[in-house]
DNA sequence: GCCGTCGTTGACATGTTGTCAATTACTATA
DNA sequence: TATAGTAATTGACAACATGTCAACGACGGC
């Protein structure tokens, strides 16, 4: 290939990245529903047609979204489990992690929950992306969990690794979720959700530790 | 009050019965989103303006409806936890509810879903009635784990049940939810749906469970 | 039989999405 | 440098949804 073309390779990804920016800079502003590709656009200062170019859809720019986001939920999450010796603290640590997560980028955890919430439909490149993200994510998530089975800190007869990996990120998805979204409607019945979320994780410990284990 | 204005009130109210049954059938059938009022309308008999009448937005028809939803969902509760003597039983019926209830009217689950992921706004008249539908279902939850506590079966130091309660939920509610929409993602790496769900409740009854309880 | 109220609707204004033909910019080659 | 060809960019359009309103019609009360 010529140098211009590999040039223009390079703007076309930097200009996908622009795009990816303003849309992110919006959807964290005011939520995704709220955003239109008009303002995308402007945000991006090019026109509403060249988006189309770029993405196929407001779904497929929301796919790519969710990429970036489950990419730094991995990063976190290494460095997470990267802090602790013992597999089941390597867990725990992750579970801290995501809570952390969705207070500093609400809308990157948002963005997740659009992806656990939507069925799948057929590939678009980008959900594929996403998919592999996810992966990626359970991933170190199983890791640490290898690792704690093997170092006696979690139970034996947990299970398979990955189901466990599973489970573990439906159930934090699921409560950190409702303690988000629910906050005021829970607060009503005397509950705070940061009690709430450190007690939802002591369960989960529970649930993973060797007996024996503190 | 006149007849008259007796008997329009109930014509008021088998008409908004109506109007959420034509709706209901239509989100079965594609989906929320894909539903648009025009087509509640047509279904209903009636004309979209008539529907602005009733219900303030697209949104708060939606509240009425996972009103319903969390009345049924309340009524599964109670029989399910009908059957069984132990609150611990009482609580892993439940869980076996709630899945069944996703399985039979999956769109009332989906519901439920966006119930949970929408953070309040404020005061809709449906929304407030979706909030106490909410403590309903729970209320029964609750009252099967105080049952729980009370006859041994749970653990003692599980915590205050209410919290408890929004836990499970969440967690439940997580785990059902990417089990059904990831499951072809899930598939691929060897997991069957039931089998995860299974083993989701027996952790959770696991993690209630006194020690020494079969 | 007339009036006023309530139910009902057609038509409108606004806003959003996705597409296309047309225009512009830019590169390679003679 | 002029020109042909290719890629980038856009304005304008069609389709469709939502929510609102003024107007129309039916029905009970007087």
């Amino acid at each position: 290939m010529s140098y211009v073309a590999e040039r223009r390779e390079e703007e076309k990804e930097r200009r996908r990245h622009e795009i990816i920016e303003a849309a992110e800079s919006l959807y964290a502003q005011k939520g995704w529903d709220a955003v239109t590709m008009d303002q995308v656009a402007r945000k991006a200062r090019l026109s509403r047609a060249l988006l189309y170019v770029y993405f196929k859809d407001k779904e497929d720019l929301l796919f790519a979204i969710t990429e970036r986001a489950l990419g730094e939920l991995r990063r976190r999450f290494e460095s997470a489990a990267a802090g602790h010796e013992l597999g089941l603290d390597k867990v725990t640590a992750i579970g801290r992690a995501y809570v952390l997560f969705q207070q500093e980028t609400p809308f990157q955890f948002d963005a997740c929950s659009r992806y656990h919430a939507h069925q799948a439909h057929q590939g678009m490149p980008n959900e594929v992306a996403c998919n592999a993200g996810g992966d990626a994510v359970m991933a170190v998530m199983v890791e640490a969990l290898v690792r704690g089975i093997a170092d006696g800190s979690i139970r034996k007869d947990v299970g398979d690794p990955l189901r466990v990996c599973v489970m573990l990120w439906a159930f934090s998805h699921g409560l950190i979720q409702i303690a988000i979204n629910k906050s005021q409607e829970i607060a009503r019945h005397g509950i705070e959700m940061a009690g709430l979320i450190e007690e939802g994780r002591a369960m989960l410990r529970y649930m993973l530790a060797a007996p024996g284990t503190a």
